[in-house]
DNA sequence: TAAGATTGACAAATCAATCTTT
DNA sequence: AAAGATTGATTTGTCAATCTTA
């Protein structure tokens, strides 16, 4: 406890190196720190979240359905976008229309579908909230430390892994699964 | 939902951009991929760890213990190194050792503590589930087609902003909430 | 007073099953 | 059949309160 991370890490690995040398260590650091850093991530936004009343999970959906699309999305369009099932989706969609933040319409063009919409309330709170985030969030904080390089790098590199594990990502059903 | 997450990110940059242009937009690609990408781990993770009958918390756990140290780990040295409350600790805990998998000891030093230590089954479980997860977790697959430099510099900069972040987080426990 | 640990109330996620529509 | 959406059962997390010991 009285380690940095880091340390911590190198340690364990050097230990379970030790034990198996079979094992490859050499991705423990990048996968460990990647776990962990989203995950006090996850944390802090949550924090700076629920002082505009809302969790993150809550304004992932917001901010989301803020952004102007071509066509509108459905719930299901929601759920693969945010890597939720479509149950985690209905009760938090039916908690933001009962908080007058969105508005949930039958599809025109598909009667088993909705489409969503904020209320200009939800909007409001999803502007207001993404800003309060890219001033106070802690991540934030830390990442205006690094290097311009590494900053550059590090935005490029994660970008790169996201879109690969997208692809084969099944939280909430696939289709080439 | 055709889109790529780079792309689909970008586009709401721009977006958010265009409607609030005060909004520094520029460390949202950086964080999102973060966030998104440590959901993804974690999930992965979880698949591989259910293989082996237990959750990725509970092999974070295991994980943790199998590192020798010169001291016992108490159960609330555990909650601050995994990031959790003791509230889910103990549950944690209790599950663990009811599966034979941990021992709960009294402490010699502190009447109201307890130290923890693996059996055999659970040591042998640990080892098997982290080599099982350096050879199919999903994560490391994508890792190791970066390049040499890339991972590198991705081990580097989590790494740094892991122990930056460590210094302030407090989830178990908030010192100014 | 504070720290280690535990319990109960509550929040939110997945999974499996179900209903309606395509 | 398969897809969109919803519900109920189960799991697991935090928070607040409590008990014992330091």
């Amino acid at each position: 406890v009285a380690r940095p991370p880091v340390e911590e890490l190198e340690a364990g690995a050097a230990f379970y190196s030790e034990i198996a040398p079979d094992l490859d260590v050499s991705h423990f650091g990048a996968m460990w720190h990647t776990f962990t850093v989203g995950h006090m991530v996850a944390t802090d936004l949550d924090r700076v979240a629920r002082r505009h009343g809302v969790s993150i999970a809550d304004l992932h959906v917001l901010g989301t359905l803020r952004i102007e699309r071509k066509e509108r999305l459905r719930a299901t369009d929601l759920a693969l976008t945010l890597h939720v099932s479509n149950a985690a989706l209905s009760a938090r969609i039916a908690k933001l229309e009962s908080k007058g933040l969105l508005i949930r319409a039958p599809s025109p063009a598909d009667r088993r579908a909705f489409e969503l919409q904020l209320t200009p309330a939800g909007a409001a709170l999803a502007e207001a909230a993404i800003g309060d985030i890219s001033r106070n969030a802690a991540f934030i904080r830390y990442f205006r430390r690094l290097t311009v390089a590494d900053r550059a790098a590090l935005g490029r590199i994660m970008g790169e892994l996201h879109n690969l594990l997208d692809r084969d990502f099944v939280p909430a059903k696939r289709k080439d699964a």
